[in-house]
DNA sequence: TCCTAAATAGGACTTATTCTTATTTAAGTT
DNA sequence: AACTTAAATAAGAATAAGTCCTATTTAGGA
């Protein structure tokens, strides 16, 4: 929780209760949509309004300290920021996993091949995880 | 349009004006939102209700005659489906970019590393297009 | 404790998407 | 070419998603 708001305060954001419940919701879950950061949120803080979660969740992605994740075939949810990395998404049991790889040749690849200059990427792997296969 | 024809009767669709409408746009734009779809088939056929163009999106998704395409910070776009590739996004134009690119090793060595199996990619690439270089 | 800019609550408002039903149409059959 | 019918559409109601407004509250520095 204190990491939160030192994130926050480098950013100038008050550490209001539902910001750290917002942000502790997300941690907790990995990747979540907007729907259930706001059941979970809204246990500990019955009178938060979907304004405030929509406004933080807006406001913290532009501090760069939320991402959205964008899964094929799913509602939009979000992560906290951290390392790059890549999804794998369970096409079974729909679960979301952070995974680390070097992505370096394949962007040099395109880099050569297309003549765009690449910043950053987005990458999901569909499939099926270890536990869902037979 | 008569290839639109052959793939709609593939798959017992009636080759609606509006259909045939929606696939040509999309197909000549190439990466479009729905905003964009209605304004350009609106033209041609206003009587065209906005739950026809959402129905037959989502019908066509479906029949994997369209897919989405989901590229961060925009409004989901969709496209004629086709040979797998990548998304190329240019951040200052917002040009998309489709990228034919060989991606086996970097799924093989997700599948050996994750134990996940991997069925297909959604990749993008944020960056700057040739012309927007300087 | 005081002060103030920032943030929230709550509801109004707007935009996006889906549903419903009467009417129309594509396309196969005669 | 007319007939038939299941599929598709139009139009608007209904619902869901997201933003805006403003009076009130609060975090956090002085």
């Amino acid at each position: 929780m204190e990491r939160f708001k030192d994130v926050l305060k480098a950013n100038n954001l008050k550490s209001t209760h539902q910001r750290l419940a917002i942000l502790d919701c997300i941690d907790t879950y990995g990747h979540i949509d907007i729907d259930a950061i706001y059941d979970t949120v809204f246990k500990k803080y019955p009178s938060m309004s979907k304004a405030t979660l929509y406004r933080n969740i807006n406001d913290l992605i532009s501090f760069h300290i939320l991402e959205e994740v964008k899964l094929p075939n799913q509602k939009q949810q979000y992560e906290i920021r951290k390392i790059p990395h890549i999804h794998l998404l369970c096409k079974n049991c729909a679960k979301v996993e952070d995974f680390f790889v070097e992505t370096h040749s394949l962007m040099e690849t395109i880099t050569l091949n297309s003549g765009f200059t690449i910043s950053n990427s987005f990458i999901v792997m569909n499939g099926t995880c270890k536990e869902c296969k037979v």
